[in-house]
DNA sequence: AGCAATTTCTGGCAATTTTCAACAAGACGT
DNA sequence: ACGTCTTGTTGAAAATTGCCAGAAATTGCT
């Protein structure tokens, strides 16, 4: 297919032979510089090809993965403000963000923090339960991609009608199709009519097999929501405002993996938790590694209850969040 | 400590607040310059230091390990040459190194590449047995720093009385100490004077419990010596020209963690095997993964009777001498 | 406190990397 | 066989990084 044509019409091709290289040229061409300390020249003299066609065949090893950068994000465990707020949180681990990063959206950047630590944190034989948020969303697509066959990711609250792009689906595929792991959805919805019909759908075979699977999380990984202004839950279609108020009338400030609590971390219930189709409390908290991911001005009182329930035992945020946070604990 | 002294003489200090980070600044830096994709300068601007300092904070995270550069060694594995090498040496595993790569020498060339599968491969519980040679040396001074505390290493051949710079201790500590994994040197000579001293030497209970171990190893790491010429064996004293001689007229091109045998794979023995203190083959070959790891041109014959022999089961060579032995298998 | 030694930081220049727009080659439909 | 689209390549310009020698600050010592 590269045979030499170079008695074909003009013989004004590379006199050099291109170096016989095997078929992955991004790999070569990634070991010879980042391994052997080549400069991008070198390289592109000793394939045969251009300078920026090496870059380039750098770039492509970088996306693929052949070439991977970390960042030891034991470290960020390591720093002040992460073990104050693990302290004062009564968290097992905490991760915080660096401030005056890139201008991109804050959960998206905390995305990126998160998926770090997951992709450390995670062990063969995992099974990680996953709710649904707009920075566990984030945290998937963040995700680079791995070969965990062991691992099962499992959704934990019931689907939605409404079609989003953080729907708890689209959380819990995203983050098995990175890691190559077992996807298991629920396939239900995440909201039902009346009560009667939660318990029926609970007794259903499927449902209770996926149910008694969520038992054997290892981890859990949810957002936080605040409740008040225009929230995620209204905009998803999960909930009415009307339910909503309900639940704010009571003293709830937040919401996370299915649960409304208020800023001491009492849970609140209304008529809704009975049609909400979610993992059960007293099973989630007996997870060993709740991870909650999220930050932001709007949501810190949320965060706040989050802490006081003790939904989480791991808490990735940013640093002004953090900050915020310890003032207040 | 970093108060402001801006009023203290001339206020021609910097304006901009000098933000407060953690006290971890090139973990900082590094976030930020690697995951979030900030140029240099932009850094500088945020923690209000020069550009240069950011550049220094940036290789002082490169240096710490903070940030870690990795190559999926496991492509390597899928290139061409290596998986025909692998089918023909009968191999589990086979890893080649690039050609064309910087002007090192050819055994730090290979291995680094070593490390880097090393790393990879390492699980908790392995028991590694190392022996000797300038290749095994370069790679234990390759190895990246890392915490396996789980990780037990041990020399497989006695020790030398000459010093020199790859000696089996000092390549079973090297190893372990960048792995801080718990090292086992094997306090005995390598070679005794006579066959009844190895008999009763062997009965002692320390290097009785050292066999003991051994025999547990999960892993080994070992070179391939060629005999003709000037050889590593006469070098560092553990041989004479006369009992190589004995070897080579049965018939040995090579030799390899301990062993002399011939192109064909016989393993040959002499008197002096006698006198040679080294774990017993029938222990040795029972390693799951035997890891031999070696090249050049010389070296090519005693590769391939060491293939033959059975004597590895994973390779890491050069592309040119992976090509040769792909020839005459 | 005063001075010298040592460390850390900086400005600017050189080298390297990255981007970009134009171009060549192959694939495909007509 | 012809244009057209896609994909991949290139040289040169622009941006970024790497480096060094001198400046500032810190430390140690008397």
């Amino acid at each position: 297919m590269r045979a030499n044509r170079a008695d074909d019409k003009v013989a004004k091709r590379k006199p050099p032979p291109p170096m016989q290289f095997g078929a992955d040229q991004p790999l070569w061409a990634a070991w010879l510089y980042y391994e052997e300390g080549l400069k991008q020249d070198e390289i592109a003299e000793r394939l045969g090809i251009s300078r920026a066609s090496v870059f380039n065949l750098l770039q492509k090893a970088r996306d693929e993965g052949i070439v991977t950068i970390t960042i030891d994000p034991t470290r960020l465990e390591r720093a002040d403000l992460s073990v104050e707020l693990k302290e004062k949180g009564g968290l097992l681990e905490c991760y915080v963000l660096p401030a005056g990063g890139s201008a991109a959206a804050l959960y998206d950047r905390i995305g990126r923090l998160g998926a770090r630590i997951l992709e450390q944190k995670i062990e063969n034989d995992d099974v990680i339960g996953v709710a649904w948020g707009r920075t566990v969303m984030s945290l998937s697509k963040a995700l680079s991609p791995a070969n965990k066959p062991g691992v099962t990711v499992a959704q934990v609250t019931g689907s939605s009608i409404a079609t989003y792009d953080f729907s708890p689906e689209l959380c819990t595929s995203n983050i098995a199709a990175r890691l190559n792991a077992r996807c298991v959805n629920l396939h239900a919805p995440g909201v039902v009519s009346n009560p009667s019909m939660k318990t029926l759908l609970m007794q259903e075979p499927i449902i209770e097999q996926h149910f008694t699977l969520l038992r054997q999380c290892t981890k859990t990984l949810f957002g936080v929501t605040h409740l008040s202004g225009p929230t995620l839950l209204e905009d998803s279609g999960v909930m009415t405002e009307e339910l909503l108020l309900q639940y704010q009338k009571k003293g709830a400030v937040g919401f996370a993996s299915g649960y409304f609590f208020d800023p001491d971390g009492t849970i609140i219930r209304t008529g809704f938790d009975d049609r909400h189709i979610v993992m059960p409390i007293e099973d989630f908290i007996n997870v060993p590694r709740r991870i909650c991911i999220g930050g932001g001005a709007e949501k810190i009182t949320a965060i706040q209850g989050m802490l006081k329930a003790a939904l989480a035992n791991v808490l990735i945020t940013d640093q002004d969040t953090a900050r915020s946070l310890c003032r207040i604990l």
